[in-house]
DNA sequence: CACTTTGTTCAAAAATGATTGAACAAGCCC
DNA sequence: GGGCTTGTTCAATCATTTTTGAACAAAGTG
């Protein structure tokens, strides 16, 4: 069943990008699917639980890879796929990225303020120096992400 | 103590990579040290296992995220970390995710073939043109690689 | 209001992934 | 050779993360 082989698929891409296998499971469904899909619909489809597939469908909205949809007059929400490779990788940069960008800026502060205190002054200076280092790596990183998009961008 | 932060510092870098607590120690001890270290060194000063830091290296060489040296007419090896965030991005951009892409391909192969002996000729149109767009992806991705290699080239 | 449907929450259980450490191999050195 | 030293391997253990499912909330329906 092609289905089972497309959720299989997206499984081991979000595990690729440390997601839990939840989220790749709906994912794949709902990039296979042509219709749209309640939370019910997964759970039957996938074997999985509510809770589940609750969770998994909240991170993904998150990430702007699902949509909401109405069908017909029915209560319960639908879902489907967004698959614009643009948009999936805006909410990740966004989500999943930045996020640690900047804690990571912070925690170098934190440690430049650290590494002043140092006394022995050569290596404060290699501390200074590797410290320095590490921002950088940061900034390159920041200025990576625009180009991505960029380049994503269909 | 600035080593300790600076470990911890790195434990949530290659976290956020998906890598295992350990190699974010033993790197972070490297890059704090101003001189080189052996196994045994990381072993007492971090205190893990003499298995893990044996695996952590060996992963860490593999990615180029480390170099080996000679000290003096010593017989053990010791390490010290390669700083150059080309080197680091290269590492791990062809053993960390080339390798994805690769297979990655693969399988939509597979799909490809498996959306063929699909019946309904709509239901064949629809996996058709979703299949070529996760192509598409991929394809995407592998562009960004050399871009990224460049921009982070310092 | 009582009952159903839909979805969320979160503590406990299960699954996954990392670490340990004892046994082992491979060189050195006397 | 026999005893050190250095490092590797891998099954068992431990830690972390994910999933489950029962209890709950909210909102519709008759």
């Amino acid at each position: 069943m092609i289905e089972r082989q497309v959720v299989e698929f997206f499984i081991d891409g979000v595990k690729v990008l440390g997601m839990p296998r939840s989220i790749g499971e709906i994912y794949g469904l709902l990039f296979v699917s042509q219709e749209p899909r309640s939370l019910d619909d997964l759970v039957k489809a996938l074997g999985i639980s509510k809770g589940s597939a609750s969770q998994g469908l909240r991170a993904l909205k998150g990430l702007g890879a699902i949509r909401e949809v109405q069908v017909g007059t029915e209560r319960r929400t639908y879902f489907v796929a967004s698959v614009e490779l643009k948009r999936l990788v805006g909410g990740f940069i966004r989500e999943q990225i930045r996020p640690h960008l900047e804690s990571g800026r912070n925690k170098i502060h934190q440690l430049e303020e650290t590494a002043r205190s140092e006394e022995d002054p050569a290596r404060r200076q290699f501390l200074s120096d590797r410290l320095n280092r590490l921002e950088h790596w940061l900034k390159s990183g920041g200025r990576l992400l625009p180009v991505a998009q960029k380049l994503l961008g269909e």
